[in-house]
DNA sequence: ATGAAAGCGCTAACAT
DNA sequence: ATGTTAGCGCTTTCAT
């Protein structure tokens, strides 16, 4: 077709070449003006942007991504587990995926989203660091990829993670201290007359697995039990998954640890419909501290994570990393928020 | 430092002209095995693929998407309010995305995330239209910029939008019929005996605008109050803004229809929190059925909007206009769901 | 079945 | 202060 679609009269001027013809300059001139580089006459420059304005110029960014080598595009991974609908749904992550991409945005960068499926490919990680699309990565909790994650971190600095600290690991990462949160969490549990608690979350992400270990620590020191029971975040089976779970054992245990306050929630629900009073009869403590926590009925005790702090971190380190600078970890200090179900 | 398998060995290779000359081919026949093309006898391919394996070879997407004029990539375009912070923590948008997250990624596409302020940045729409960088454009709410969607639309086909339907509209929208559902949600307030309803929500977005014009049509029927509460969804002010609102007018009334259940669930909190009986004192109706909202205490009474069905909608006739075709719109049923809030 | 060559639209080094 | 030119890394004719 070459009749115009556009409103406007004129042939649509859809390239610098375009412009330049129009505005009687070459392109390189029209490149520089709309850079706002300084060398380009006043009086010119102003009449360039004008002359892009009303036509309605937009320079294409996939050709200066091209010949800058930059893209101005931040990559976001959100591997998920096994269950291949796990996490995404999980507020947590979403609250986070929020923030970021406010402080991107603050940066001046776009979000290129990406769940990924690590069972279903292997090559995620390289895939997305080698497309050329992205000038840094982001990933969001580090599920069951540890290793893999390494790998990458070994050849590509532009990687920030958000998850969980091991003791010499290679790659930056922001998160909690989930082994101490686990621990609060726990302490505060058997404070309130726990004997025999239940782990909640699934120990195969290392993020939990932390957490689950600092029940341990806690539970440890006073003879309580600490028991591990498998729970995903998907959000449509989190429900039924947690009842069964609940269901089967609750004869025996007095109190959750739920590695989220999404379980700890759904677990809240499934109590009250099987008439166990909380925190009476089964003492719950969730994790992350969402908004939703302290609307609970009753009101949630968690472990806090500060989100949005870390979210920030997050962008600072990779906009450091991205200039060349090795950075740090950080690891940020978890608080326990007392409220009434332990 | 290592030297292994990995590519540090090597000098890398990291364009098809790298990998063409290790293979002793041309680049062009390099970027045809690599696509497999079937032109390329089945031994040469299976060499090349094999090479580029070995050298963790990824082609850059942006000199591909450059030469193809296609970018494999679909823009989401969040618009927020005046409040800069409105919505992108409105849970109901974050699942949105979640499930269009899964449709475009099944359907093997990126996805480009920007949240823009409509009110800092008038231009933000054309600007992503034109950069290049996308394929296709799903916004995520209306807000208070219908006529700039409109003109965009002419333009450009690509584009599906989430949100309400008006009569004759241009551009392409998935969404509830919202003022159905304000109908539905009122009603059963009305039913259930309240007299002066508030409805909270901000109706300069038109969605809300939408449901609050149901409202209406439900009490004009029966000589009911319908009084608007204007209330935003920023999550670090909605407490209070709910709380202030609640506070200052609750003498005078005895129902709240609430624009979203974020809303209905702040409210829920602070009725609890005067002291203030509901369903008993204070009948309550939200909007959207969140997964959440058949855990509060007492469960709220909602209206469904089927947001995983509209996210597939949404994907798949964009990808319909992608190729070329002018789709309809498509308005989905509300449907109330009755707990125990009214 | 493969190679050579011409760009996609932009930027930047090198001219003036 | 501006023009010219040479690519960025890929895909796709057009040849052979």
């Amino acid at each position: 077709m070459s009749e115009q679609e556009t409103p406007k009269a004129r042939p649509a001027v859809r390239t610098l070449s375009d412009l330049a013809r129009i505005a009687g300059v070459s392109a390189g001139t029209v490149s520089r003006a709309l850079a706002g580089n300084s060398l380009v006459n006043t009086a010119t420059r102003e009449r360039i942007v004008a002359l892009a304005r009303d036509h309605g110029f937009r320079p294409n960014k996939m050709a200066s991504s091209l010949r800058r080598q930059k893209t101005d595009v931040i990559g976001i991974a959100i591997p998920l587990g096994h269950d291949s609908r796990q996490q995404i749904s999980d507020t947590f992550f979403i609250t986070l995926l929020g923030h970021l991409a406010d402080a991107l945005t603050e940066r001046g960068y776009d979000l290129m989203l990406r769940r990924v499926i690590p069972e279903r490919d292997e090559d995620w990680l390289d895939r997305f660091i080698g497309s050329g699309m992205i000038d840094g990565l982001l990933v969001i909790g580090q599920s069951d990829q540890f290793d893999r994650i390494e790998d990458a971190a070994d050849g590509y600095l532009p990687m920030v993670v958000w998850g969980n600290h091991a003791e010499g690991q290679r790659h930056c990462v922001v998160g909690t201290d989930n082994r101490l949160g686990g621990r609060l969490a726990t302490e505060r549990l058997i404070e309130s007359g726990a004997r025999h608690i239940y782990f909640l979350g699934d120990t195969s992400a290392v993020e939990f697995a932390a957490r689950y270990a600092g029940a341990l620590d806690a539970a440890g020191r006073s003879g309580v039990t600490v028991t591990p029971l498998t729970s995903h975040l998907s959000s449509d089976r989190l429900e039924a998954e947690v009842a069964a779970n609940l269901d089967r054992s609750f004869e025996r245990g007095d109190a959750i640890f739920a590695a989220t306050d999404t379980l700890a929630i759904a677990s809240l629900a499934r109590l009250k419909a099987l008439g166990i009073a909380v925190p009476d009869q089964v003492r719950i403590v969730g994790f992350d501290d969402l908004p939703l926590a302290a609307q609970t009925t009753p009101p949630l005790t968690t472990v806090r994570q500060d989100i949005r702090a870390g979210a920030f971190a997050m962008v600072d380190l990779l906009i450091r990393r991205i200039s060349g600078e090795d950075t740090e970890s950080i690891v940020m200090p978890p608080r326990l928020v007392v409220r009434r179900t332990a």
